[in-house]
DNA sequence: CTTGCAACATTCCTGCAGGTATGTAACGTT
DNA sequence: AACGTTACATACCTGCAGGAATGTTGCAAG
């Protein structure tokens, strides 16, 4: 039972419906006052918790997108045996993710929010540029790191360059959810999840059975 | 030299300077005034040759983004007799580009015009969403319909999946642009186009030499 | 059990946004 | 040459945006 007064709480709901007016309808377009009637407070609060609409976004990229990135993409592959069964896992549970989900809601059909971000924010400010990018760096990192990893074990092709690949590869998550919510169609994410798939599969040492 | 009155002329300025506006800026971040004032104009005249502001943004994606992506991705590939080494064509020319480009200024740098209207206006407006989704489909459908002609030239292999392919290779297009923009390194994109060149030639019937 | 600060709520303010109303002058038409 | 329409320019209007100022209340510590 939540208290009366309960300031982490607070500060979190704002957070999580900033994260949905600003997945909707942009940054510049999202607007405090639907925040706050969305989260069920008052401009005063919000005020209270963060300086301005720019620590707003910035909150919600370091205390919800970048979490998000590591829980995705840094985790699953820091303990895995072997780097390419990982990626390939990656991409099935984001394909299961998106089947399981309806159309217009949640995470993916409507575009990767840290591509939203990217795409407005990052030329007109430098704070959200610095932000994104850490984000993009860690998380190209992690997959070349993975990569070396598989070199070091002979699972992966030595002649491949694993930082190239890894920028490769976010470059295709990030493409596909933008290009996809476009469409909204299930078919064009499953097309693109099968031949990143199928190209996975081709960085291996051995040919596959 | 110009006459006193050129409405063609005086709408194309209004397009032009509300692309780079719009660009800079994104849809709903992208001003009136600063558009008008950009092109040399008033206001009077912009909404004499345009409704309101999202008929603008209409008519940037109808006459200036359209035409753009016919001329990279469909003109290009129409006459070809050899499909694989014509996107590697066009491939190698958007590096060029790229390469010859100040960073912060022109067509690459700064993401894909279309991905960044995808991104903002898409979930908003179902004008928009229509019109990029057309844009999008000719641009796949080129793409998947040269495949299609290599399949059946047998210069391409013909287990691979034409339209699959096709919505990988935009993905990574759109993808690129818009990680890129946020690192804002040559390094990245030449790492993206590098290995998409790779899986190009991986596309093709005969191991190449 | 008071006191003081943190956690809110209310109210108001300024600026610029997109858009309209109206005025005026160039230019093709007959 | 007079006219009507197209192509603009000027001035203004309304609304909502982000945010500041100020008021009020819970709550923990002494």
């Amino acid at each position: 039972m939540p208290r009366v007064r309960d300031p982490k709480r607070t500060r979190r709901k704002v957070l999580e419906a900033s994260y949905r007016e600003f997945y909707r309808h942009g940054f510049q377009g999202g607007s405090i006052n639907r925040i706050v009637s969305a989260a069920g407070i008052t401009k005063g609060a919000l005020f209270h918790h963060f300086a301005g609409k720019n620590e707003l976004g910035y909150a919600v990229l370091d205390e919800l997108l970048t979490p998000a990135v590591r829980n995705w993409w840094v985790e699953p592959l820091q303990g895995a045996e072997n780097p390419l069964d990982a990626l390939r896992g990656i991409l099935k549970r984001f394909l299961k993710r998106l089947e399981a989900e309806e159309p217009d809601t949640g995470f993916l059909f409507n575009g990767s929010p840290v591509c939203n971000f990217a795409s407005e924010m990052s030329p007109l400010d430098e704070g959200f540029r610095k932000r994104l990018d850490d984000i993009y760096s860690t998380w190209r990192n992690s997959i070349a790191d993975a990569l070396k990893r598989g070199q070091a074990t002979a699972l992966v092709r030595p002649n491949l360059d694993p930082t190239a690949h890894a920028d490769f590869l976010v470059s295709i998550m990030e493409g596909s959810a933008s290009v996809g919510k476009v469409g909204q169609e299930l078919h064009f994410f499953r097309n693109c999840i099968e031949v990143a798939q199928a190209h996975l599969a081709s960085l291996a040492t051995a040919p596959q059975a």
